[in-house]
RNA sequence: GGAGGCAUCGCCUAGUCAGGUCUAUGGCGCGGGAUUGCUAAUCCCGUUGGGGCGCAAGUCCCUCGCGCGUUCGAAUCGCGCUGCCUCCGCCA
């Protein structure tokens, strides 16, 4: 959510926002509804006090003198029951109406809409080269039997993976690498509820936007969060965060829930696009003046991982045009697959600025007053992906995969394979 | 799933039975100050959060878990919801 108060003071650097990012937001009929709003509202508290003072008089009054005055505030009642319907009503249109409003776009942030616009930052590592035809993760995995999507299908459906073996120590190498990489960076491991209220999904920003893509179990009104973000920015809603113990730092670990509703043709193969996955993810509470650097922070702790990885990747900066309702800045790192030949999407890191703790009310407390905060999040580790870029960069002849360094102490071995 | 209890401005707490100076009491903590004079103590003042109007000083409104209701008037009465606690059942 935007401040209401920058759409009074500053309309003309929200709209130009808004025009960046191609939201259609009738602006002038939020500005009309938020002064009407404010001068009902002031009509309210008029008749507010004036009821406060004449219930001490009356709370005062003796005999025959008291039966008056209440008949006379009887009137005063109704019709101030009358204005605080009206209040209502605008109020609801009016929250409505905010709730859909994108966030404001980085004045760094490239111009444009799709893929082409986003900026190349840079470009790590070069790609492997084989003396035997690479083959796609898919084939690597189902030919070690780590990956098995068939009997998923007959199990759950598409776009469901068992991972089996080797695969799934990998994941928990994968996970604990990127803790122990953060930890001393002053992140705390979480492990969070998955299944959220929808005040989480509001709060966060993936309602109503993106509504369609959340598993939602009608029964207990809960939904499935699809990534750790929801339930880690929920934590603190409604808190007010010390100023000596910020930032606030967390990697939380979760299972990750997504319908991919309106993807049919993308992505079929494999256990690139899956409904569920496991994620680590990272998430920032910060000072305002802080979120620039927290954020450069975040994106450096991501290219370290897939250095460590030894995976050629490449960094982007994602147009106005694709940025998600909350995003105020991201940053993508895509990952060479050599199998596949193209570059896949592997983690994205994002300044929200104020929009989440709005929603949420998560604030914080300094001798220059109370402000909200800001929000960031970028993937640790999306153990799917990683695996699927692990397996097609470090791909053997004889069908087999080396582990790259840096995460043997954690797996137990150094080869998965071969065959 | 069943039965019962609880929810007050950072934390603890008075107030709720008998609705009206509750403009919510006190303690802890925190901030400022005074005095004594040194492994500290005592005293004074301030301290919930949010919003409207205003250049400002200020002023008004809301906020006793949330919502709806009763009433001229709700922390207080009624209903619903949420959360927590205890017991029973079930359960990894």
């Amino acid at each position: 959510m935007i401040d209401v108060r920058l759409l009074r003071t500053d309309p003309g650097l929200v709209r130009a926002s808004l025009e960046r990012r191609g939201a259609k937001v009738d602006l002038d009929h939020l500005i009309e509804l938020d002064s009407r709003y404010r001068a009902l509202l002031q009509e309210v508290e008029a008749a507010r006090a004036e009821q406060n003072a004449a219930g001490k008089r009356i709370a005062e009054a003796r005999g025959p003198g008291k039966s008056q005055a209440i008949a006379e505030m009887k009137r005063l009642s109704d019709r101030l029951k009358q204005l605080e319907a009206e209040l209502a009503e605008i109020r609801s249109e009016l929250d409505h109406a905010l709730i859909e409003v994108p966030n404001l776009v980085h004045p760094d942030a490239p111009d444009g809409f799709g893929d082409e616009s986003n900026r190349l930052v840079s470009t790590v590592g070069s790609p492997p080269v084989f003396d035997f035809t690479p083959k796609d993760h898919m084939d690597i995995g189902e030919g070690l039997g780590i990956i098995d999507t068939e009997r998923a299908a007959k199990v759950s459906g598409s776009r469901f993976a068992y991972l089996l073996g080797p695969a799934v120590l990998l994941e928990f190498a994968l996970v604990r690498m990127a803790m122990d990489r953060l930890m001393p960076d002053g992140f705390v491991p979480v492990i969070p509820p998955v299944l959220v209220r929808a005040e989480a999904m509001f709060g966060t920003g993936f309602f109503p936007t993106d509504e369609a893509q959340v598993y939602r179990c009608a029964d207990d009104d809960l939904y499935l969060a699809g990534t750790a973000e929801v339930p880690i920015a929920s934590m603190h809603a409604r808190e007010m965060l010390p100023a000596d113990r910020m930032p606030r730092r967390y990697v939380g670990y979760s299972t990750c829930f997504r319908r991919e509703a309106g993807t049919y043709g993308r992505d079929t193969r494999g256990i690139i696009r899956v409904h569920q996955f496991d994620k680590a993810e990272m998430f920032s509470f910060c000072f305002p003046e802080d979120s620039d650097n927290e954020h450069q922070r975040l994106l450096a702790h991501e290219e370290g991982i897939w250095q460590a990885l030894e995976i050629p990747y490449r960094v982007l900066e994602i147009c106005a045009g694709d940025l998600a309702a909350p995003n105020y800045r991201k940053f993508d790192i895509e990952a060479w697959l050599p199998g596949t030949g193209r570059w896949l999407e592997v983690t994205s890191c994002s300044n929200d600025i104020d929009y989440q703790a709005r929603r949420l009310q998560i604030r914080t407390k300094r001798d220059s007053g109370t402000e909200l905060v800001h929000t960031l999040n970028g993937t640790a580790v999306a153990v799917g992906r990683a695996i699927v870029a692990l397996l097609e960069n470090h791909q053997q002849a004889d069908g087999s995969v080396r582990i790259p360094e840096a995460l043997q102490p954690y797996t137990g071995f150094d080869v998965i394979g071969p065959p």
